[in-house]
DNA sequence: CGCCTGCGTCACGCAATTGTCATAGAGCGT
DNA sequence: ACGCTCTATGACAATTGCGTGACGCAGGCG
């Protein structure tokens, strides 16, 4: 999964100036990049680290962006990361082919960087709703990560910052178990070192405080594999 | 630490750096790997092991890649493991006599591991579903990896770790029937110590929490083999 | 500086889960 | 019907995993 803080977009294209340029635009623009020279390369990126945002060119060698495509739909990771296809191909064909493997937006060559950027924006904010500041919402609790303001039935919740954090991780997919490392890379960051059991802490310390106002525990503890909301 | 859910690939060639080299990215990529020199071999690894994936090359001593396939595909535990015939053959005929034989895939020599790694996973993918996240349904029970949910006709059911990885063994392959040992090979993880008749008493337990309410037994005891559902 | 807030770790207690065993029951061949 | 083998089940003690309060530390701020 992706780090607390930088949304991750992982860029496919065989030609190194295409990557160069929309690597160095999409860094500039506050995401974490890495990237792939062809299919295979791209899945294998993929499963290992989850990115969040797909741009995938559909002329590649090795693997077609198309079967690309469809591999990475396929994988656990892949399955909820937004793919955008890039194509010189206008024809509306290939944009259905490309849709109906799964993909999730379709840009088409030549673009414009900021149309790229847009693009990822807004797949972003579709698929990741707290990354772009849209609120989320799990039965009578609502998080509002523009204001950093959480509320159950209206009334407003005091959450530390790391219990806010841990919040949004559980709230953006309603229903997922998440494993205590798993919540370690999400809410702390990647290649830190804690405890595991802190997180244990912390969902205690976010559960206090969620039903400081009354109302059920929302979160729920899958014994032997971690927790989740919803 | 080794996962019990490890998906297991059986590699079969002749030529040792090739067996060397597969085992390793493979091993590297998450699978359980075992290894076989030549047909007859990889037909009794078949038995006794119970492999997910077969990487089998064409040319072996002793029992041509063809004639092994057919034969693992005419047993019990071959039946439903995935078949990658692996061949400097590029010829269409021999593609089509491979999938004749039973075959689930091909792969042309010279092949990148990252082109094995992604075969390998696409076969897995349709042939045990939750390895990739998908949820598992037999009948009215559904389970879902994801959430950690077991619901019979939208009840929610409740089970423990264990039983909750055994019944997802049993659905996995509706029909085949486990044998107790594989099941503790694959609940409970190999290199462990455990009675065998402890897998009754978790059947027993899993039925119970199944039933709970209401309906039919839905796992099937086969006397003196093991369990099976579906 | 002294207070306060937030954080990571630890130790302890509790409850769910688990492996084993003994016993009763069921299936099967004769 | 009988005997043998394999399976189901209830009881139980040991283990594991989880929740919680306490404690020490670091940083921010008046």
């Amino acid at each position: 999964m992706s780090d607390a803080a930088q949304p991750h977009v992982l860029i496919v294209d065989d030609e190194p100036a295409q990557l160069a340029l929309l690597s160095y635009n999409l860094k500039a623009a506050g995401f974490r990049v890495t990237t792939a020279k062809d299919g295979e390369e791209a899945v294998m990126s993929v499963v290992e680290q989850g990115p969040d945002v797909i741009l995938l060119d559909w002329m590649l060698p090795r693997l077609s962006g198309l079967e690309a495509c469809r591999q990475i739909k396929a994988t656990r990771e892949g399955r909820d990361a937004a793919v955008i296809m890039v194509s010189a191909r206008s024809e509306e064909a290939d944009r259905v082919r490309g849709l109906d493997t799964g993909a999730d937006d379709y840009i088409v060559k030549p673009y414009s960087v900021a149309e790229v950027i847009a693009r990822v924006r807004a797949n972003l904010r579709r698929l990741r709703p707290s990354v772009s500041g849209q609120s989320l919402e799990i039965g009578d609790i609502r998080l509002d990560p523009e204001s950093f303001r959480v509320t159950r039935e209206g009334q407003a919740l005091h959450l530390g910052p790391t219990e806010f954090r841990l919040l949004a991780a559980l709230m953006e997919r309603p229903g997922k178990v998440w494993t205590r490392d798993a919540l370690l890379d999400r809410v702390w960051g990647r290649d830190i070192y804690i405890d595991t059991r802190t997180v244990d802490v912390h969902v205690g310390r976010l559960r206090k405080a969620l039903c400081a106002t009354g109302g059920d525990d929302p979160i729920r503890t899958v014994r032997g594999a971690g927790y989740a909301m919803g």
